[in-house]
DNA sequence: CGATCCCGCCACATT
DNA sequence: AATGTGGCGGGATCG
């Protein structure tokens, strides 16, 4: 465009710049060439000259603005034309006078003119790639800014993001250094490993305590936590190597952003990431809450970034044409090998500089850390504790102890995987309209259903309580190492996480999510706020929480014995019931909206985020329509495929009548449950963690009920994998199931597209299995009604290997199928959920509660024990 | 109308 | 206090 405009306006705008330069010249040229422009000085333009000339200047005296176009525009010329084509220049000497009016007008084409990413690119034409080690190229900033003629804001906006990827390094008060992209690659590879241990972490995290809890934590977490040490050394602590005074600044949240952007393209396996995703998982580990105006000023940032990364040539801009709609994202094409580099950190040649080394390589990355304040030793902050950016603001935030970090951390992975789940979710569910229906929540709008996961509670308490736990060693670094998010493979984690891997199913239809496994104490906890908002819930619409609660019915499928509802402890029961709440939660989309709120600190805030941590909006709009449908009925493959077709007209039916064949199949399910989401909900679903005891977990099934969504199922376990998943949705009619191949550590970019919208697909932390049959309708032949299946955790696990060997399909699995009944009466829920839900939303971790609060969960250990424990229990337990 | 993202206010940091 | 930095988000522009 620019290039026609200014092959249009060339006649003009050159004109008009010529004249100017007639008579301004004095001022272009200089600006041009050396640098220094110096705006005031040219403005001064004293001399009235051509007529033209004295519009100009009244013009420019009425909006300075335009001068300032101007001279930009003259800047960019010349960039411009040496990138593009310069031709039109040489037309011009049309009118003059014109030019002036046009002048104006031409002024705008500039938006692209300006963006960033032009920008940026005059910027990096200005230094060599590869700068010889000896020479040291400084930067001025306002220098490059005067000649660039912009502002040195916009500079600061580049230089950032390069100086995130260690192109440059800040010298000096307005002095940059810039290295060139000697050092890129390891850069990459550090942020690469360090995306793994973060992102990663999450994953394995999750998994790991899991694991852990069912292994114990003792014996791991002390071992984890040595790792987490480094970690954070990872995280930040080079910084200080570098330039301290760097870290100590602000908190640089856009190198940050920008490198931890850039991680989640090294780790993820598509090489895509979308917006949205990104965002969500940086808002999270910003903070807490979030709010949406948060994710958009986010999103904007990101935009920010991604313009620098694209100019770099290391990121272009795409749509992920998901099934909800299209989204923008960007698709990696930089190197994503990094060579024997890694090594080094030595060598960074060129630079004299303070580019971390890091120590592992990860570290480096990160060389800002901390806020302001105090920038956490981090010591065991996985992630990199992102400074709470918010601190400005915010403020007040304290120092955080070094737990809190943690946990903050392990929130945001949480979050980071809630967003994840969310997105697929979104994706999946893209209906965002019914889901609406109840919630005052603004509307989100497609993409804001968020899952969130609940990070706090189940880290927090994990975290504060283990510290030593932390992953161990083993397993972790298992898990770690694989980096990718354990999940795909099996085998690995196998061991470690097959256990109790929560696997999903998807129908193909819509949605699903979650999990979180309570824990008991937490539970209790937990339940007794979920309750409460289950209560609130309830009260809103009364119907929904008990309704969920009935749904649930998980037994085992397969398993005889499968212990039906009744099994469950009445206890759990009763407390799911209430609870229900904490596992799914549907959010409608938006959250946002709602005020963050409710958070009350404490009590509340566990709630909140365990509310946060399910969520799940699904507010598609199909699944409204579906949940109506089916909202009584049990699931049969038949309804299901009515929602599939609801939802997707397409695709869906025909996967989901394989489910239900499959599901027949199967012998037994394992623990987890799934919920088909029939009433009304809109559709989403949940699933709730397998993890405690099958009753329990039966029992959360049943409450989530007002769930619409096709079904899920997660154990608890699920949780760790987090990995989310991903309906097939509808809209995909693509992908046939794929294989299992997606891993849900991958989480993040997971496609959906492996997954057939019709199939289902499990997941289980390490492996997904998309089991061809659908395992919703069928389900259970002993309750239709309720139809649950509870595999042994025991057997589950075997499954997980199982499955893992055989990603595909779900075959033998047991999984089964629980329709919840839903009741049809009530819609569920989700609206009445909501609210607590909305606020729950988005919140981090941090917001929801009060940090103490954590704290307190923390020092529960018990807690964390306990929902290993937990899992262990259960999968002792389990009927088996 | 949603996606982009320019622009520059203004807070905080540094000098 | 002046100046450097950079978060942030309003609102304009693009597609």
């Amino acid at each position: 465009e620019n290039i026609f405009d200014r092959s249009r306006m060339a006649p003009k705008t050159p004109i008009k710049n010529e004249p100017v330069d007639l008579s301004k010249q004095k001022g272009c040229t200089p600006e041009r060439n050396p640098i220094t422009p110096v705006k005031l000085v040219d403005r001064p333009q004293p001399d009235p000259w051509t007529p033209t000339a004295n519009l100009k200047m009244l013009v420019s005296a009425a909006s300075p603005d335009m001068r300032d176009r101007e001279k930009k525009k003259e800047l960019f010329r010349p960039i411009e034309n040496s990138e593009q084509s310069d031709t039109p220049d040489s037309l011009q000497y049309d009118m003059v006078d014109d030019s002036t009016v046009d002048e104006f007008e031409k002024q705008r084409p500039s938006r692209k003119q300006k963006s960033l990413g032009l920008l940026c690119q005059k910027f990096l034409a200005r230094y060599p790639s590869y700068p010889l080690s000896t020479e040291k190229t400084t930067i001025s900033l306002d220098e490059v800014a005067s000649i660039l003629g912009v502002e040195r804001r916009r500079i600061y906006d580049i230089v950032n993001v390069l100086e995130s990827l260690h192109l440059v390094s800040r010298v000096a008060k307005n002095q940059y250094c810039w290295h060139g992209r000697h050092n890129l690659s390891q850069t990459l590879k550090m942020l690469q490993e360090a995306g793994e241990l973060q992102y990663g972490e999450l994953m394995t995290f999750f998994q790991h305590k899991e694991q852990d809890l069912e292994y114990k934590f003792g014996e791991r977490r002390k071992e984890t936590i040595p790792d987490s040490q480094n970690r954070p050394l990872l995280d930040f602590s080079e910084p200080d190597c570098t330039s301290a005074s760097a870290n100590s600044r602000k908190d640089k949240s856009l190198r940050i952003m920008s490198q931890k952007f850039v991680m989640l393209f090294l780790v993820s396996k598509t090489k895509i990431v979308t917006l949205d995703v990104a965002a969500k998982i940086l808002i999270e580990e910003t903070q807490d809450t979030v709010d949406y105006s948060k994710f958009k000023t986010k999103v904007r940032r990101l935009y920010d970034i991604a313009n620098v990364l694209t100019s770099l040539g290391l990121i272009k801009k795409v749509h992920v044409t998901e099934e909800r709609g299209r989204k923008p994202a960007f698709k990696w094409i930089g190197p994503v090998e990094f060579p024997g580099k890694t090594d080094n950190p030595t060598g960074h040649s060129p630079t004299s500089n303070p580019l971390p080394r890091m120590q592992r390589g990860a570290c480096a990355p990160y060389q800002i850390c901390a806020t302001g304040k105090q920038r956490f030793t981090r010591h065991a902050s996985f992630n990199n504790a992102q400074p709470c950016e918010g601190t400005k603001r915010k403020v007040s935030s304290e120092p955080n102890s070094p737990r809190q970090e943690r946990q903050d951390e392990y929130c945001s992975k949480m979050i980071s995987l809630a967003a994840v789940c969310r997105q697929k979710i979104e994706e999946d569910t893209s209906n965002p309209s019914i889901a609406s229906p109840l919630s005052c929540l603004p509307v989100l709008g497609d993409s804001d259903f968020c899952v969130n996961p609940l990070p706090q509670a189940v880290f927090p308490v994990v975290q504060a309580d283990v510290p030593s736990l932390s992953l161990p060693n083993g397993i972790s670094s298992h898990a770690l190492h694989p980096s990718t998010p354990a999940a795909s493979k099996t085998e690995n984690g196998k061991p470690t996480l097959l256990p109790n891997q929560p696997f999903l199913c998807f129908p193909s239809s819509s949605l699903f999510m979650l999990c979180s496994s309570l824990q008991e104490n937490n539970l209790r906890e937990t339940l007794s706020t979920t309750a409460d908002v289950g209560n609130r819930s309830a009260e809103a619409q009364a119907a929904v929480p008990p309704a969920a609660c009935q749904k649930r019915s998980s037994h085992k499928c397969a398993s005889p014995s499968a212990p039906v509802d009744g099994e469950e402890p009445a206890a759990k029961k009763q407390t799911m019931e209430q609870s229900d709440v904490p596992l799914s939660l549907v959010v409608p989309k938006k959250p946002f909206e709602s005020p963050k709120a409710e958070s009350t600190p404490g009590s509340g805030c566990t709630s909140a985020a365990h509310l946060e941590a399910f969520h799940l909006d699904l507010s598609s709009p199909a699944a409204p329509q579906a949940a109506d449908k089916e909202s009584t009925k049990p699931l049969n493959s038949q309804e299901q495929e009515k929602w599939s077709q609801n939802k997707d007209p397409d695709e869906a039916s025909s996967g989901k009548e394989h489910i239900s064949k499959e599901n027949t199949n199967r012998p037994f399910l394992p623990q987890y449950l799934c919920v088909q989401p029939t009433a009304g909900l809109s559709g989403f679903n949940f699933l709730l963690s397998a993890n405690q005891a099958p009753g329990a977990v039966n029992l959360a099934a049943s409450q989530l009920p007002s769930l619409s969504i096709p079904c899920v199922v997660v154990p608890s376990a699920a949780l760790a994998s987090f990995p989310v998943v991903c309906s097939p949705t509808i809209t995909n009619p693509l992908s046939p199931v794929p294989d299992g191949s997606f891993s849900a550590a991958t989480s993040m970019n997971f496609s959906m597209s492996g997954l057939a919208s019709t199939t289902p697909v499990f997941i289980g932390t390490t492996a997904v299995v998309t089991p061809k049959v659908s395992p919703v309708p069928s389900v259970d032949p002993q309750q239709p009604a309720h139809p649950t299946l509870h595999l042994s955790p025991v057997l589950a696990r075997s499954y997980g290997a199982v499955k893992l060997d055989s990603p595909v399909q779900c075959m033998g699995h047991p999984v089964t199928l629980l329709k919840l009944q839903q009741p049809s009466s009530a819609p569920l829920t989700p609206k009445s959920i909501r609210p607590a839900r909305q606020e729950a939303f988005f919140k981090t971790p941090g917001s929801l509660g009060d940090p103490v609060a954590w704290k307190k969960n923390e020092g529960n250990q018990t807690r964390n024990a306990s929902s290993v424990q937990r899992r262990l229990e259960i999968s002792s337990t389990s009927p088996d």
